[in-house]
RNA sequence: GGCCCGUUGGUCAAGCGGCUAAGACGCCGCCCUUUCACGGCGGAAACAUGGGUUCGAUUCCCGUACGGGUCACCA
């Protein structure tokens, strides 16, 4: 028996399979159509949802159902520092609530999948085995150097101004130890990692095949970098590589931070004579910050995390929406000419992603956002908002559901033709919107473009005598213009703007004075139908009391 | 600092050797309109920079500047 074949038996007493088994065996390639993709989304349960995973699922989830493939969902909880608990079910839910499914893994009904487990810390033993044939062909060794001393290797690099980490002349500490010394040495109990002895050279090349950024050349990885830390859970890297290739994915779809250390992986792949997936690195979300870019930051921008969203009342729909939007171009040209198709029917191309990062913009957000609720039913507005006030604002939710058709007659006002309004972006702008409907919150803006107080009140006391809020449109529009003549002004804007020397103004303006009276604005949806939802009494209550106040 | 990547209007971006350099958001104006919207039309607004290559560069090459990423027993 080697060496290298006593120290992997050593190091992995209790691990018999072999790599080439558990792919034979366990994880067999899937049977999927030609062309079919497998993508995976593995985030790390921190505990906190940044948009940035939102957006990158939703790429990877794209890739993978338009090619017929499937999608994975993976947590990555090998570093139980930064695990919280119940971070798992947060990005699940978080997924799941902004539309994004997965086909297996660690789904919202528990884990799903004949490639699993989906969480690393279940998966010790598969890296262990994958370890140890590295050990076993001298790919690998125990590393014993304490902090410290790496600190110290570090201070020395640095100094001599060559790339800081376990390599060369500073590797050789633990590259060269006997088998009798690691025996030793593990037997009194050290604490001790496993790394990977690299045959990479400095100044070496290697090239990476990005799906989006086209080939990148690098210098090759010949840092001897940890696979297994001392508590035997692998790292990022290691765990990449055994978990990508027995879960069968066929593309990798992660965050442009990862281009970095693609060398890494591209060796590690090559040594555990593996095929390497597709890559494909997502660029940033970027956040403008005093004239200069910078990645979205979970500690200063409020719209990095997803929760803001929910908050705010964008429905989840809209922000899939505008996440495609910078996702690819042609996203809003395909939405304007397919007005009703749902999302996942968009030709979405992850060679058309652009390289740099996009500033994520809340003002075009909201454009988007206004554009899919103007498309909605009254109802299904109605139904959102509920459910958003339920959570988010309880005095509205209660108003509302006071008297939901009430509530309903609300949201179905200038809405469900052919001209929708656009102006809810999000259902926190529905208690400014709304708050004229109930009279307790109805406030008057002061506006200075309307007729003098006698004129108003003359308008007002008109209106008054013939006010019916049964009336139906026609005879409310014929009613209101009756009011012009006696009064001075002109029932017809085009014949008013013909001659204005002639008139005090044209009906838009006395329109303006009623609809001040009612709702204490310049600006709301159809006045007809405000009227007849407000009721009779109500109307005459409010232009009363306008009168007397204002007038 | 080393290694990668990027740079078209304020923003997202088409473009892929020859164009008056698309479109969208935002902004401004006009039209439509009972108000407010919606819609329509129009406007201001861009190829970071210096060298090449070429008959011709936004497009190809090199340098510079600026921006981003990364250099852990974190992912």
């Amino acid at each position: 028996m080697s060496d290298s074949a006593r120290l992997a038996q050593l190091l992995f007493p209790h691990i018999t399979q072999t790599p080439a088994q558990l792919m034979e065996q366990v994880y067999p390639p899937r049977e999927l159509p030609e062309g079919a993709v497998v993508t995976r989304f593995a985030p790390s349960p921190t505990g906190f949802m940044h948009i940035g995973n939102v957006f990158t699922s939703l790429v990877a989830e794209r890739a993978a159902h338009l090619s017929g493939g499937r999608v994975i969902l993976r947590i990555e909880d090998t570093d139980k520092k930064r695990e919280v608990e119940g971070g798992a079910e947060l990005i699940v839910r978080g997924l799941s609530d902004f539309g994004i499914y997965f086909d297996e893994g660690v789904l919202p009904g528990g884990e799903q999948g004949a490639y699993g487990p989906y969480r690393q810390s279940m998966r010790a033993e598969l890296y262990h085995v994958f370890c140890k044939d590295l050990v076993e062909r001298g790919l690998a060794y125990p590393c014993f150097c304490t902090e410290d001393e790496l600190a110290e290797y570090r201070a020395r690099q640095e100094q001599a101004g060559v790339t800081p980490g376990y390599w060369g002349e500073y590797a050789e500490k633990c590259r060269s130890r006997s088998y009798d010394e690691i025996k030793a040495l593990v037997d009194a109990g050290k604490p001790y990692v496993v790394r990977l002895r690299s045959p990479g050279k400095p100044g070496g090349r290697v090239k990476l095949r990005d799906v989006i950024r086209g080939e990148i050349e690098m210098e090759e990885n010949f840092i001897d970098v940890v696979l297994l830390k001392s508590d035997g859970i692998p790292t990022y890297h290691f765990a990449h590589v055994v978990d990508d290739t027995l879960m069968r994915v066929t593309q990798v779809i992660r965050g442009e931070e990862w281009v970095a250390s693609a060398p890494i992986h591209l060796q590690l792949f090559w040594l555990c004579g593996l095929k390497t997936p597709k890559y494909a690195h997502v660029s940033p979300l970027m956040k403008e910050d005093g004239g200069a870019k910078r990645k979205l930051s979970k500690r200063k921008d409020p719209e990095a995390a997803v929760s803001y969203f929910s908050e705010q009342g964008y429905p989840a729909s809209a922000v899939t929406e505008y996440l495609l939007t910078i996702a690819n171009s042609g996203f809003e040209d395909w939405r304007r000419q397919n007005r009703e198709a749902p999302c996942s029917e968009f030709p979405f191309s992850l060679k058309k992603m652009s390289l740099s990062g996009a500033l994520f913009d809340l003002v075009k957000l909201q454009s988007v956002s206004a554009e899919v609720i103007s498309r909605m039913t009254a109802e299904e507005v109605c139904e959102s908002v509920l459910a958003w006030a339920k959570e988010y604002d309880a005095d509205l939710y209660a108003r509302l559901s006071a008297d939901k058709s009430f509530a309903a007659g609300i949201f179905a006002i200038d809405r469900g033709g052919k001209k929708p309004r656009k102006d809810i972006a999000k259902w926190s702008d529905v208690r400014g919107y709304a708050s004229y409907f109930f009279d307790d919150m109805l406030t008057r803006e002061s506006a200075d473009t309307l007729p003098d107080g006698e004129t108003r009140r003359a308008i007002l006391q008109a209106y008054l005598e013939v006010l019916d809020a049964a009336d139906d449109k026609d005879t409310w529009f014929e009613k209101i213009r009756g009011l012009c003549a006696p009064l001075g002004f002109c029932p017809d804007v085009k014949q008013y703007k013909e001659s204005p020397e002639q008139y005090r103004g044209h009906v838009g303006d006395v329109s303006a004075v009623i609809r001040m009276a009612l709702t204490g604005r310049l600006n709301t949806p159809d006045l007809h139908a405000i009227t007849a939802l407000l009721g009779q009494e109500r109307c005459l209550a409010r232009i009363k009391d306008y009168m007397e106040k204002e007038c």
